[in-house]
DNA sequence: ATGTTC
């Protein structure tokens, strides 16, 4: 048998963050495995919310070398959480007013090229999109504070408990899609050569979408804002599908997340579902088991169709629109208003204790929901 | 996830 080496050795280690309570479905762990079979994969990571994609796992990092691979960053390129702290007491909330008004769909009318140019990012032809959340799991939340675990830190961010927050989820909408597609129009599944010209030119592109999806979250955030009468001053802002290198002694490692928030970039907040707690943590420790990556949000427990089916016998759609913490829920198709609910995600607070098991984080406080903002329905576009 | 299913 000959001794192993790294000339021999081309797997990639592969490890899963989550305790045996936090439940992982087969065919993900299966997905994780087969990307670390990718020429060039190093380390492929599940986070505690790994459930299965769309070829490849969501709720997982990815460090190769030599070779990056935009199918498993995805069509939703840039996409992210961006958090707001919001000039409004929570006991002024009137959750009930704006969930009846407002309206997030449709073009935004104003100066895209302006909004765009604030965050670096510039026109692609997908203006029409920019300051609308999307679909499936996209949302904008307006919060309160339910409990603060670390004072100092949620006061050096500037937060006080008795105000408002919004939680802004969306990503690159067309854009990043379309990016996606010219690529797996010419080479599927398969990666690029880190120091190809194809390479330079897809980063090229996926770097103008990881700034716009930032653009879109701050102006969703500007309409939700202006919908509820308020203003507010952007807190953070986290992209959990991207590709970026990470240069470390004199090599560049291509750090791949799918559904996977940053570990180093300052704190982040991980949502559980639409009824539950979301959590603001900070990272600790060294970020290197994770890849320098952390969970993302609670992770899907059941497939759209199977949510569809297995609650619409258990809920009417009425009672989908409150949840236990009373807060209301603007979501006008019907099918999503199953596909999303609650008991269609894993449970936050096990995966958030897994993480701060790991040493990855410290919780600074958790977020309740007032009003979830998904879609008001097409009739009224 | 998606100017989706003109």
């Amino acid at each position: 048998m000959n001794t192993p080496s790294s000339e021999t050795s081309t797997a990639a280690t592969v490890r899963i963050i989550a305790s045996p309570q936090s439940w992982v479905e087969g065919e993900a762990v299966r997905q994780l495995e087969a990307v670390a079979r990718l020429p060039g994969m190093r380390l492929a990571v599940g986070l505690p919310d790994l459930h299965p994609g769309k070829g490849a796992p969501v709720g997982a990092a990815f460090e190769s070398e030599g070779f990056l691979y935009p199918y498993l960053v995805g069509s939703d390129i840039g996409c992210g959480m961006g958090l707001w702290d919001v000039d409004l007491l929570t006991r002024k909330a009137k959750a009930e007013r704006w969930a009846a008004k407002l309206d997030l769909e449709g073009p935004w009318v104003g100066d895209t090229d302006a909004v765009l140019a604030e965050h670096g990012a510039s026109s692609t032809g997908f203006e029409a999109a920019l300051g609308t959340v999307g679909g499936g799991n996209h949302f904008a939340e307006v919060q309160r504070v339910e409990e603060v675990h670390d004072a100092r830190v949620f006061e050096a961010l500037g937060l006080r408990e008795e105000r408002l927050l919004l939680l802004v989820h969306s990503g690159s909408r067309g854009l990043g899609e379309a990016i996606l597609r010219t690529h797996v129009d010419r080479h599927a599944a398969g990666g690029l050569a880190a120091d190809s010209e194809e390479a330079r030119a897809y980063l090229t592109r996926h770097d103008g979408a990881v700034l716009w999806a930032k653009a879109n979250r701050a102006l969703v955030a500007q309409r939700a804002l202006d919908g509820i009468g308020a203003t507010g001053r952007r807190v953070l802002d986290v992209c959990h599908n991207s590709v970026t290198p990470r240069h470390e002694g004199g090599r560049v490692g291509w750090l791949h997340r799918k559904g996977a928030a940053p570990w180093d970039e300052g704190p982040v907040v991980i949502p559980g579902s639409r009824g539950a707690l979301s959590y603001l943590v900070l990272p600790v420790g060294t970020g290197e088991q994770s890849a320098h990556s952390l969970a993302h949000g609670a992770g899907r427990k059941w497939t759209r169709t199977a949510a569809r089916e297995r609650l619409k016998e258990r809920f009417t759609a009425e009672s989908l629109t409150r949840t236990s913490f009373k807060s209301h829920v603007v979501c006008e198709d019907r099918d999503l208003l199953f596909e999303e609910a609650p008991p269609a995600y894993k449970a936050i607070d096990r995966v958030v204790t897994d993480l701060v098991d790991a040493g990855l984080v410290r919780v600074v406080a958790t977020l309740a929901p007032v009003l979830t903002y998904k879609t008001r329905s097409r009739a009224s576009e």
